[in-house]
DNA sequence: TTGAAAGCGTTACCAA
DNA sequence: TTGGTAACGCTTTCAA
């Protein structure tokens, strides 16, 4: 490591260019409001001494930290990669920066989680769960910050929220493959109580066969597998042609179970959509016209992210934002 | 958004606990110095008034930040999203919070990202990018923090590393390839200057075929694509079997350009590995056993994100980590 | 084992 | 448009 730094100070930069701190700190901070010449001056003192403001002073200082926090349950999965990436390019173009952590589904410690993150005083926080402890809950609550929840619509949302329904997502995309001519569908995911957009996707497929008065449902849930993981729809499928041998059509509760499912498909030698058909969710980078050609909904991730971060940079009030899923048809239904 | 709220502060912990400030402090960050009987008074009132310390003042105050930033190109693709995984939760592990930001391969405004990171005076930092601009070099080697160069071993590292070799791995896959029987083989890539671990891999492949006296390099890299576009990997296939038919393997520079080729090659109902071998780079998740089956070479992704998390916690001296590779062979090759 | 005082580097507030 | 002064909430340092 290199040596020790001696960090330049405002008060340098001050001296250097004959003004007070608070003209320097008001060139950065509020150049309009500042004489022309003296901002050039004062800019030219920064760029010859090298000032790189400290942000922890002025939170002190400010009670402004320009710091969002991201608590997410993973990033592998593919799932809520994009949407990090479109909080931190819009949060910085805001002039924020991000704080993430990854819970790795532990709800347990999320009230340590969101401690932590408060402990940072950021300007906005945002979380991929839903579900709150009873401590978590009372934490944000309490935050005075706007917080936004991803990826779900929740009923009672503790502040403000960008997603879409998984439920009518899940019903949309199993009336779409009753309305191609599958008339016995299955449903492949997994079975974590703590994945609550998979049990509303779930609820969202069973909603969809009592709508049509098909079959009683037809679940399989392979267990003791990670999230997102491809052997689930491998396992999956196999217990589904087992158990529901006239099964013609599944849905998988991601597009990476989905994978799976078309792995085992291959293996056992079954045309797609011909002998079975197979739906995904995410419409994840893989499940594209050239990589699996999956039929799945394709979700904002990207934008979930995006839009939340617009929403704390402007300080938005209280609001729930759907943005909506598409159904996409490829090859596999 | 909840009303503003008032934080507790220390002092009125201290107040209610019948200490001082100090002892509060104490008691958070080096309890062992403080007797058992106060301690507890003092948690008791922590916890009594939500007590929730501020880090902002605490950075200023003792100039450690507890704070690591992380400056990645992208976290879709899938590449560096376990990195970040592995960083995040082990240096939770460490007490420390991961500033993320990703640059989305913008190489001009490298400078800025850092500067915009070192405000926040970070107890470290971690790159994956080993290439940098002039300024961001001086930012880098000025900053008095430990460095971290990630996915890569650079010949001249700035602080330290931890990676793995690119180019060998690239010509070990290649070497594999023709060990098990293909002589001619080619390259499927992404032509982009800034994507140096890619030309690395191209390079290695370029290796192989010189130490094994096998042909020209045969190699494509479709242009105007995104990175780790499966399409690459289609269009790719499809112009090195028009430019060298019989062409009998492709090494692809990533997992998810593997899955284009794939793709093509079954649209084209060549066999793979009959007609056509594929080898992938990544050992993505979805490379595996139950999905893709691809031949891949995997990479300690999550290993090399909490490895740099060490390093930085424990305030190692510089150093370079290779953390290897493996060819997995599964059905593809 | 505990406490008092003096910063840490910035910005809010008010005055000039 | 600019500057002086007093915080901001914590930890360092030194003394008790």
């Amino acid at each position: 490591m290199p040596d020790e730094r001696r960090w330049v100070r405002m008060s340098e930069v001050a001296v250097a260019a004959k003004v007070s701190t608070m003209t320097v700190s008001r060139v950065l901070r509020s150049p309009e409001k500042v004489r022309p010449e003296t901002c050039e001056r004062v800019e030219a003192a920064i760029r010859h001494l090298g000032y790189v403001p400290d942000e922890s002073a002025s939170a002190l200082s400010s009670r402004r930290s320009r710091v969002v926090g991201a608590l997410v349950s993973t990033l592998g999965g593919s799932v809520f990669a994009s949407t990090v990436d479109g909080l931190s390019q819009t949060l910085r173009e805001a002039g924020y920066q991000l704080l993430l952590a990854t819970t790795n589904y532990t709800p347990e410690l999320e009230a340590d989680f969101i401690a932590a993150m408060l402990a940072r005083r950021p300007d906005g926080l945002v979380l991929t769960s839903t579900q709150h402890t009873r401590a978590g809950h009372r934490l944000l609550r309490s935050a005075g910050i706007p917080i936004v929840e991803l990826w779900e619509l929740p009923e009672r949302p503790i502040d403000s929220a960008v997603g879409f329904s998984n439920r009518a997502a899940g019903k949309a995309i199993t009336e779409f493959l009753a309305d191609i001519g599958h008339q016995r569908i299955g449903f492949v995911g997994r079975p974590e109580p703590s994945d609550t957009r998979g049990q509303l996707r779930r609820a969202g497929y069973e909603d969809a066969l009592a709508k049509r008065s098909l079959h009683a449902p037809r679940i399989v849930t392979p267990a003791g597998l990670g999230t997102d993981d491809p052997r689930a729809g491998a396992m999956g499928l196999t217990e589904m042609l087992a158990r529901w041998p006239d099964t013609c059509a599944v849905f998988c509760s991601s597009d990476s179970v989905a994978l799976g499912a078309l792995s085992e498909a291959r293996r056992r030698g079954l045309g797609v959509p011909a002998d079975i058909a197979v739906a995904g969710f995410g419409d994840f980078e893989m499940a594209s016209e050239h990589g699996l050609a999956l039929t799945t909904v394709r979700v904002p991730g990207f934008t979930i992210g995006a839009q939340a971060a617009r929403l704390i940079s402007q300080a938005s009030k209280r609001c729930v934002v759907d943005l909506g899923f598409q159904i996409v048809r490829r090859i596999t239904a």
